[in-house]
DNA sequence: AGCCTATGAATGAAAG
DNA sequence: CTTTCATTCATAGGCT
Protein backbone atom coordinates (compact mmCIF):
# COMPACT_ATOMS: atom_id res chain seq x y z
CA UNK A 1 0.00 0.00 0.00
CA UNK A 2 1.63 2.53 -1.30
CA UNK A 3 -0.17 6.03 -1.17
CA UNK A 4 3.00 8.10 -1.51
CA UNK A 5 1.85 7.92 -4.80
CA UNK A 6 -1.12 10.14 -4.75
CA UNK A 7 0.08 12.90 -5.17
CA UNK A 8 2.04 13.00 -8.49
CA UNK A 9 -0.67 10.67 -10.40
CA UNK A 10 -3.94 13.18 -9.48
CA UNK A 11 -1.26 16.07 -10.50
CA UNK A 12 0.10 14.91 -13.26
CA UNK A 13 -1.62 12.00 -14.58
CA UNK A 14 -4.99 10.54 -15.33
CA UNK A 15 -5.31 7.29 -15.07
CA UNK A 16 -5.08 6.52 -11.55
CA UNK A 17 -4.74 3.11 -9.42
CA UNK A 18 -7.10 2.13 -7.61
CA UNK A 19 -4.81 2.33 -4.86
CA UNK A 20 -5.22 5.83 -5.81
CA UNK A 21 -8.88 5.75 -5.74
CA UNK A 22 -8.95 4.60 -2.66
CA UNK A 23 -6.79 7.08 -0.61
CA UNK A 24 -9.13 9.91 -2.49
CA UNK A 25 -12.44 8.14 -2.00
CA UNK A 26 -10.97 7.72 1.80
CA UNK A 27 -10.14 11.78 1.77
CA UNK A 28 -13.63 12.90 0.96
CA UNK A 29 -15.22 10.61 3.13
CA UNK A 30 -13.02 11.55 5.95
CA UNK A 31 -14.03 15.04 5.18
CA UNK A 32 -17.75 14.78 4.33
CA UNK A 33 -17.90 12.69 8.14
CA UNK A 34 -15.94 15.45 9.59
CA UNK A 35 -17.94 18.17 8.20
CA UNK A 36 -21.43 16.05 9.09
CA UNK A 37 -20.17 15.58 12.43
CA UNK A 38 -19.32 18.66 13.45
CA UNK A 39 -22.62 20.37 11.85
CA UNK A 40 -23.94 17.93 14.36
CA UNK A 41 -22.44 18.96 17.22
CA UNK A 42 -22.86 22.63 16.66
CA UNK A 43 -26.61 22.22 16.25
CA UNK A 44 -26.45 20.19 19.73
CA UNK A 45 -24.35 22.65 21.75
CA UNK A 46 -26.27 25.70 20.09
CA UNK A 47 -29.39 24.33 21.16
CA UNK A 48 -28.41 24.53 24.82
CA UNK A 49 -31.19 22.11 25.98
CA UNK A 50 -30.23 20.79 29.41
CA UNK A 51 -32.53 18.13 29.31
CA UNK A 52 -31.08 14.89 28.61
CA UNK A 53 -35.07 13.88 29.15
CA UNK A 54 -34.27 10.99 26.46
CA UNK A 55 -33.50 12.28 23.00
CA UNK A 56 -30.40 10.34 21.70
CA UNK A 57 -27.93 12.47 20.07
CA UNK A 58 -27.14 10.61 16.71
CA UNK A 59 -24.01 11.51 15.03
CA UNK A 60 -23.55 8.80 12.36
CA UNK A 61 -27.02 9.53 10.49
CA UNK A 62 -26.37 9.00 6.59
CA UNK A 63 -27.62 12.49 5.10
CA UNK A 64 -29.98 11.85 2.01
CA UNK A 65 -27.39 13.60 -0.43
CA UNK A 66 -25.97 10.09 -1.42
CA UNK A 67 -22.25 11.57 -1.00
CA UNK A 68 -21.60 9.08 1.26
CA UNK A 69 -18.65 7.37 0.38
CA UNK A 70 -17.49 4.17 2.50
CA UNK A 71 -14.35 4.14 3.60
CA UNK A 72 -12.63 2.43 6.41
CA UNK A 73 -12.17 4.49 9.42
CA UNK A 74 -10.32 2.29 11.47
CA UNK A 75 -6.21 1.81 11.22
CA UNK A 76 -5.61 -1.82 10.11
CA UNK A 77 -1.91 -2.75 10.34
CA UNK A 78 -0.53 -4.82 7.38
CA UNK A 79 0.76 -7.88 7.92
CA UNK A 80 4.60 -6.42 7.92
CA UNK A 81 3.69 -4.08 10.16
CA UNK A 82 1.98 -6.92 12.93
CA UNK A 83 4.88 -8.81 12.87
CA UNK A 84 7.43 -5.82 13.38
CA UNK A 85 5.04 -4.78 16.54
CA UNK A 86 5.19 -7.91 17.40
CA UNK A 87 8.65 -8.32 17.34
CA UNK A 88 9.24 -5.14 18.78
CA UNK A 89 6.88 -5.97 21.89
CA UNK A 90 8.32 -9.27 22.79
CA UNK A 91 11.68 -7.98 22.32
CA UNK A 92 10.95 -6.45 25.74
CA UNK A 93 10.96 -2.57 24.94
CA UNK A 94 7.66 -3.23 27.37
CA UNK A 95 7.29 0.39 27.13
CA UNK A 96 8.28 2.52 24.62
CA UNK A 97 8.77 6.23 25.53
CA UNK A 98 7.31 8.70 23.26
CA UNK A 99 10.79 9.39 21.42
CA UNK A 100 10.62 5.34 20.74
CA UNK A 101 7.37 5.45 19.66
CA UNK A 102 8.44 7.92 16.88
CA UNK A 103 11.21 6.07 15.63
CA UNK A 104 9.04 3.21 15.11
CA UNK A 105 5.71 4.81 13.47
CA UNK A 106 8.35 6.38 11.01
CA UNK A 107 9.89 2.95 10.55
CA UNK A 108 6.59 1.38 10.13
CA UNK A 109 5.22 3.53 7.65
CA UNK A 110 7.47 2.78 5.14
CA UNK A 111 4.84 -0.57 5.15
CA UNK A 112 1.47 1.39 5.16
CA UNK A 113 -0.20 4.27 6.75
CA UNK A 114 0.21 4.94 10.41
CA UNK A 115 0.64 7.42 13.45
CA UNK A 116 2.10 7.87 16.70
CA UNK A 117 -1.15 7.33 17.95
CA UNK A 118 -1.91 3.89 16.37
CA UNK A 119 1.42 2.91 17.79
CA UNK A 120 0.99 4.09 21.24
CA UNK A 121 -2.68 2.28 21.13
CA UNK A 122 -1.85 -0.94 19.53
CA UNK A 123 1.24 -1.41 22.85
CA UNK A 124 -1.25 -0.34 25.15
CA UNK A 125 -3.88 -3.58 23.73
CA UNK A 126 -1.18 -5.61 23.60
CA UNK A 127 -0.04 -5.26 27.31
CA UNK A 128 -3.16 -5.05 28.32
CA UNK A 129 -4.52 -8.26 26.41
CA UNK A 130 -1.25 -10.45 27.18
CA UNK A 131 -1.31 -9.30 31.13
CA UNK A 132 -5.60 -10.55 30.71
CA UNK A 133 -4.64 -13.42 28.60
CA UNK A 134 -1.61 -14.78 31.29
CA UNK A 135 -4.69 -14.19 34.08
CA UNK A 136 -7.10 -16.19 32.74
CA UNK A 137 -4.26 -18.86 31.68
CA UNK A 138 -2.03 -18.85 34.76
CA UNK A 139 -4.66 -18.89 38.51
CA UNK A 140 -2.27 -21.43 39.51
CA UNK A 141 0.91 -20.91 40.89
CA UNK A 142 3.40 -22.28 38.09
CA UNK A 143 4.64 -19.07 36.56
CA UNK A 144 4.98 -19.88 32.72
CA UNK A 145 6.55 -17.30 30.33
CA UNK A 146 4.88 -19.09 27.42
CA UNK A 147 3.49 -16.24 25.13
CA UNK A 148 1.39 -15.81 22.71
CA UNK A 149 2.30 -16.67 18.83
CA UNK A 150 5.46 -16.00 16.97
CA UNK A 151 6.40 -12.67 15.69
CA UNK A 152 6.22 -14.48 11.98
CA UNK A 153 3.05 -15.75 12.02
CA UNK A 154 0.77 -13.15 10.67
CA UNK A 155 -2.39 -15.88 10.81
CA UNK A 156 -4.47 -15.70 13.58
CA UNK A 157 -4.64 -18.94 15.79
CA UNK A 158 -8.09 -19.73 17.06
CA UNK A 159 -7.58 -20.09 20.40
CA UNK A 160 -10.72 -21.28 22.54
CA UNK A 161 -12.25 -18.55 24.42
CA UNK A 162 -14.56 -20.06 26.76
CA UNK A 163 -17.51 -17.72 28.75
CA UNK A 164 -16.98 -18.20 31.97
CA UNK B 1 -22.10 21.41 -1.69
CA UNK B 2 -21.00 20.79 -5.08
CA UNK B 3 -21.33 17.25 -6.58
CA UNK B 4 -22.04 15.11 -9.04
CA UNK B 5 -19.56 14.08 -12.05
CA UNK B 6 -17.36 13.59 -9.22
CA UNK B 7 -19.03 10.59 -7.74
CA UNK B 8 -19.29 9.30 -10.78
CA UNK B 9 -15.88 9.38 -11.66
CA UNK B 10 -15.05 8.37 -8.35
CA UNK B 11 -17.20 5.54 -8.10
CA UNK B 12 -16.99 3.87 -11.50
CA UNK B 13 -13.99 4.96 -13.49
CA UNK B 14 -10.38 4.76 -13.02
CA UNK B 15 -9.76 7.43 -15.85
CA UNK B 16 -10.79 11.12 -15.37
CA UNK B 17 -10.20 14.13 -17.08
CA UNK B 18 -8.35 17.30 -16.40
CA UNK B 19 -12.10 18.61 -15.70
CA UNK B 20 -13.56 15.92 -13.27
CA UNK B 21 -9.48 16.34 -11.74
CA UNK B 22 -10.48 19.44 -11.19
CA UNK B 23 -13.58 18.66 -9.54
CA UNK B 24 -12.95 16.45 -7.30
CA UNK B 25 -9.79 18.86 -6.17
CA UNK B 26 -12.32 21.15 -5.30
CA UNK B 27 -14.33 19.05 -3.62
CA UNK B 28 -12.10 18.11 -1.48
CA UNK B 29 -10.77 21.64 -0.90
CA UNK B 30 -14.41 22.96 0.16
CA UNK B 31 -15.05 20.11 2.65
CA UNK B 32 -11.52 21.32 4.15
CA UNK B 33 -12.56 25.06 4.49
CA UNK B 34 -15.92 24.10 5.95
CA UNK B 35 -14.46 21.92 8.44
CA UNK B 36 -11.73 24.76 9.03
CA UNK B 37 -14.31 26.95 9.91
CA UNK B 38 -16.54 24.85 11.46
CA UNK B 39 -13.67 23.72 13.86
CA UNK B 40 -13.37 27.91 14.35
CA UNK B 41 -16.70 28.46 15.68
CA UNK B 42 -16.34 25.53 17.94
CA UNK B 43 -13.42 27.09 19.48
CA UNK B 44 -14.99 30.49 19.73
CA UNK B 45 -18.36 29.34 21.11
CA UNK B 46 -17.46 25.96 23.25
CA UNK B 47 -15.14 24.16 23.84
CA UNK B 48 -13.46 21.83 21.44
CA UNK B 49 -15.30 18.54 21.35
CA UNK B 50 -12.73 15.88 19.63
CA UNK B 51 -14.56 12.86 20.79
CA UNK B 52 -16.57 12.94 17.60
CA UNK B 53 -14.80 10.03 16.01
CA UNK B 54 -15.08 7.20 18.35
CA UNK B 55 -18.19 6.94 21.09
CA UNK B 56 -21.34 8.46 20.88
CA UNK B 57 -21.97 11.13 23.15
CA UNK B 58 -22.78 9.83 26.88
CA UNK B 59 -26.70 10.64 27.68
CA UNK B 60 -27.34 10.05 31.59
CA UNK B 61 -28.51 7.09 33.39
CA UNK B 62 -31.56 5.79 31.84
CA UNK B 63 -34.23 6.83 34.53
CA UNK B 64 -35.69 3.22 34.39
CA UNK B 65 -37.90 1.76 37.04
CA UNK B 66 -35.45 1.99 40.12
CA UNK B 67 -33.32 -1.05 39.43
CA UNK B 68 -29.74 -0.05 39.94
CA UNK B 69 -28.06 -3.07 41.11
CA UNK B 70 -26.16 -3.71 38.14
CA UNK B 71 -22.61 -1.61 39.03
CA UNK B 72 -21.76 1.22 37.04
CA UNK B 73 -18.79 1.32 39.33
CA UNK B 74 -16.97 3.70 37.17
CA UNK B 75 -18.08 7.20 36.79
CA UNK B 76 -19.63 8.18 33.51
CA UNK B 77 -20.36 11.94 32.71
CA UNK B 78 -23.49 12.94 31.06
CA UNK B 79 -23.34 14.81 28.02
CA UNK B 80 -24.27 18.01 29.84
CA UNK B 81 -21.29 17.53 32.21
CA UNK B 82 -19.27 16.64 29.44
CA UNK B 83 -20.02 20.08 27.54
CA UNK B 84 -19.60 22.13 30.84
CA UNK B 85 -16.35 20.73 31.60
CA UNK B 86 -15.39 20.63 28.03
CA UNK B 87 -16.48 24.56 28.03
CA UNK B 88 -14.18 25.24 31.24
CA UNK B 89 -11.57 23.59 29.96
CA UNK B 90 -11.63 25.30 27.51
CA UNK B 91 -11.82 28.93 28.73
CA UNK B 92 -8.95 28.99 29.98
CA UNK B 93 -8.80 28.97 34.15
CA UNK B 94 -6.08 26.27 33.63
CA UNK B 95 -5.59 24.48 36.61
CA UNK B 96 -8.19 24.29 38.49
CA UNK B 97 -7.81 25.08 42.28
CA UNK B 98 -9.02 23.10 44.91
CA UNK B 99 -11.56 25.70 45.61
CA UNK B 100 -12.89 25.59 41.92
CA UNK B 101 -13.78 22.01 42.17
CA UNK B 102 -15.88 22.43 44.29
CA UNK B 103 -17.78 24.74 42.98
CA UNK B 104 -17.67 22.94 39.15
CA UNK B 105 -18.72 19.85 41.00
CA UNK B 106 -21.63 21.27 42.79
CA UNK B 107 -22.44 22.58 39.97
CA UNK B 108 -22.24 19.51 38.17
CA UNK B 109 -24.04 17.78 40.36
CA UNK B 110 -27.41 19.68 39.12
CA UNK B 111 -27.53 17.68 36.17
CA UNK B 112 -25.56 14.09 37.10
CA UNK B 113 -23.86 11.70 39.55
CA UNK B 114 -20.51 13.45 40.25
CA UNK B 115 -17.54 13.79 42.54
CA UNK B 116 -15.07 16.03 43.08
CA UNK B 117 -13.00 13.15 42.12
CA UNK B 118 -14.21 12.75 38.96
CA UNK B 119 -13.67 16.43 38.43
CA UNK B 120 -9.78 16.67 39.43
CA UNK B 121 -9.56 13.56 37.19
CA UNK B 122 -10.97 14.62 34.47
CA UNK B 123 -9.48 17.72 34.08
CA UNK B 124 -6.15 15.54 34.65
CA UNK B 125 -7.01 13.28 32.03
CA UNK B 126 -7.95 16.31 29.44
CA UNK B 127 -4.87 17.87 30.12
CA UNK B 128 -2.85 15.44 29.87
CA UNK B 129 -3.88 13.62 26.98
CA UNK B 130 -4.58 17.27 25.20
CA UNK B 131 -0.76 17.39 25.44
CA UNK B 132 0.17 14.16 24.32
CA UNK B 133 -1.93 14.85 21.51
CA UNK B 134 0.31 18.04 20.94
CA UNK B 135 3.50 16.28 21.14
CA UNK B 136 2.52 13.67 18.28
CA UNK B 137 0.60 16.13 16.19
CA UNK B 138 2.54 18.92 16.00
CA UNK B 139 6.57 18.57 16.44
CA UNK B 140 6.96 18.66 12.26
CA UNK B 141 6.13 21.96 12.07
CA UNK B 142 9.11 23.72 10.47
CA UNK B 143 7.76 23.80 7.27
CA UNK B 144 5.44 26.31 5.63
CA UNK B 145 1.72 25.37 5.16
CA UNK B 146 0.71 23.95 2.29
CA UNK B 147 -2.91 25.59 2.07
CA UNK B 148 -3.87 23.81 -1.51
CA UNK B 149 -5.56 20.80 -0.15
CA UNK B 150 -3.95 18.63 -2.88
CA UNK B 151 -4.72 14.92 -2.88
CA UNK B 152 -0.79 14.55 -1.17
CA UNK B 153 -2.52 15.16 2.35
CA UNK B 154 -3.01 11.43 2.92
CA UNK B 155 -3.67 12.42 6.48
CA UNK B 156 -7.01 14.19 6.08
CA UNK B 157 -8.26 11.92 8.89
CA UNK B 158 -10.15 13.24 11.51
CA UNK B 159 -7.49 14.69 13.36
CA UNK B 160 -7.76 17.89 12.65
CA UNK B 161 -8.85 19.14 16.12
CA UNK B 162 -6.03 22.09 16.50
CA UNK B 163 -5.26 23.29 19.65
CA UNK B 164 -4.57 26.93 19.87
C1' DA C 1 -28.75 -12.20 6.69
C1' DG C 2 -26.44 -12.23 10.72
C1' DC C 3 -23.81 -13.24 14.73
C1' DC C 4 -18.93 -13.42 16.74
C1' DT C 5 -14.61 -12.48 17.74
C1' DA C 6 -10.49 -9.90 17.45
C1' DT C 7 -8.94 -5.51 17.88
C1' DG C 8 -8.42 -0.29 17.28
C1' DA C 9 -9.68 3.41 20.01
C1' DA C 10 -11.63 6.25 24.09
C1' DT C 11 -11.43 7.19 28.79
C1' DG C 12 -11.99 7.02 34.04
C1' DA C 13 -8.96 5.97 37.53
C1' DA C 14 -4.58 4.84 39.59
C1' DA C 15 0.41 4.64 39.92
C1' DG C 16 4.77 6.80 39.85
C1' DC D 1 2.13 16.28 36.13
C1' DT D 2 3.06 12.04 33.29
C1' DT D 3 2.48 7.37 32.28
C1' DT D 4 0.10 3.17 32.82
C1' DC D 5 -3.78 0.15 33.79
C1' DA D 6 -8.42 -1.49 33.29
C1' DT D 7 -12.64 -1.32 31.18
C1' DT D 8 -15.56 -0.41 27.57
C1' DC D 9 -17.20 0.84 22.98
C1' DA D 10 -17.35 0.24 17.97
C1' DT D 11 -16.16 -1.95 13.94
C1' DA D 12 -13.97 -5.03 10.29
C1' DG D 13 -13.76 -9.70 8.86
C1' DG D 14 -14.58 -14.24 9.28
C1' DC D 15 -17.56 -17.73 10.24
C1' DT D 16 -21.69 -20.85 10.00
Amino acid sequence: MAEGAAEEGVLCVKVMTDEQMEVLRSQISAYATVCEQLVEMHRTMTAQQDSFSGRVIRLADPPSGGAKISAKQRWTPTAVQVRMLESMFYHGNGTPSKQRIKEITSELSQHGQISETNVYDWFQNRRARSKRKQAFAAPSNTESEAEEESPSEKKAKKEMHLQP
